[in-house]
DNA sequence: TTTT
DNA sequence: TTTT
């Protein structure tokens, strides 16, 4: 068992890329989860991965500021730094994102959340996103 | 809202310490969850933290190996390596660890769950933790 | 281990109650939650109980068709009809609810979140709600 | 969002059903899930409504008493009594079932629990399972 | 008995 | 490195 709700806002855009085999689309974003009881206004900061056809609605649908709802699992992360050195991060990998607040990215107006089909395919039109 | 729930197994045994000031009790633990779809065996290793009471519960009971289930939030945790580097981790403030398989420390037999009382005190009598 | 988180929209105003022994604030309410992949658009509807100085600000700030998260546990209810059969019911009492919409009862505006100090005393001005 | 996780122990053999239709089968248990900080020892019952092959394993491997987690969702469910009134219940969709204890039902040794293959076909032995 |  |  292995499970995580957070409710936040995203500190910037989702990047969205693409994984070089297959080609599977793959969201990341941070969201600042404000910390409910602190008499200081704190955030606490998660880096989301969402995968698949819910990570391009991310893509395509999330913008900084916005609030939404994580649900997923706690996932180890091990990378290199330039340095040579093994790091460890902790991200959540997403398996459902609701968005609590609508508008489309960079704020155009007309947006019409049914247009989102949880089951179709999500064109991207975001061409400055750099795949791995 | 910021919400985890874990089931895993102790890396280590816990280890107990004391606040400097108000000598509030922290236990703190690595468990190793298990991913379920993975086809190599595989585990995700996370920190958590227990205040109180119910740490003391943990520090008392709780040894390398033992099943756990956690209930808490996620938390961003600052330190600073030797060399002055700013590093960033994220471990689970536990709200509730239910205890899923019992057997005392160090393996001493005779114990009864009932012993624990989740709202009185509870001795410590574990003298080589090192308290901050 | 017991816990539950829904995010919906509430049917109806909140009904907040004062036990009669320690006069104990008590909001109740039910919301709705859509089932994310249903192709017709269905929700399921969960009775929310909100104790103490939480329910008060339930009661205060919270409105038919307000989105909320709400984090806590369930419970069975028992109760008897009027025919004397005893009924059963399942709840979630909740340790927390975010207001996921900001609005005052009764549309009124100028509203602002900060009035509401989730430690302090919450003055209840709702004098239409009879208690048990 | 519409999440819960639940552990406890199974108050009866499941039951094992299959739909008319497609044949797909559908566990059904019910929990009793300790009230952690009650001073009268209590618990609440839960409904776990289990589908695929994930239920056939619940059929083939929990029993009466055994522990286990469950995660998954809260749904409403209707039904019409023999005097045609209509009344609702809560149940537990679960999404996964944790095993927290071993042992095959009817206590037959040598279990192995890795002979439990999540994705794979999950032969049912259970002749006296009564589909719908 | 149900919400957007 | 952070959001309202």
């Amino acid at each position: 068992m292995n499970h995580v709700v957070l409710i936040g806002r995203l500190t910037r855009d989702p990047e969205l890329r693409f994984t070089a085999g297959s080609g599977r689309a793959v969201a990341t974003f941070t969201i600042a989860v404000d910390r409910p009881f602190a008499k200081e206004k704190t955030a606490d900061f998660f880096r989301v991965v969402v995968w698949g056809k819910s990570g391009e609605n991310c893509a395509n649908y999330l913008s900084k500021g916005r609030l939404v709802a994580v649900q997923g699992r706690l996932q180890n992360n091990t990378y290199e730094t330039q340095n040579g050195e093994k790091r460890y991060t902790t991200e959540v990998v997403a398996d459902r994102v609701e968005f609590l607040e609508w508008g489309n990215r960079n704020e155009q107006s007309g947006f019409n959340p049914s247009q989102i089909d949880p089951d179709g395919f999500q064109a991207i039109d975001d061409d400055d996103d750099i795949p791995f």
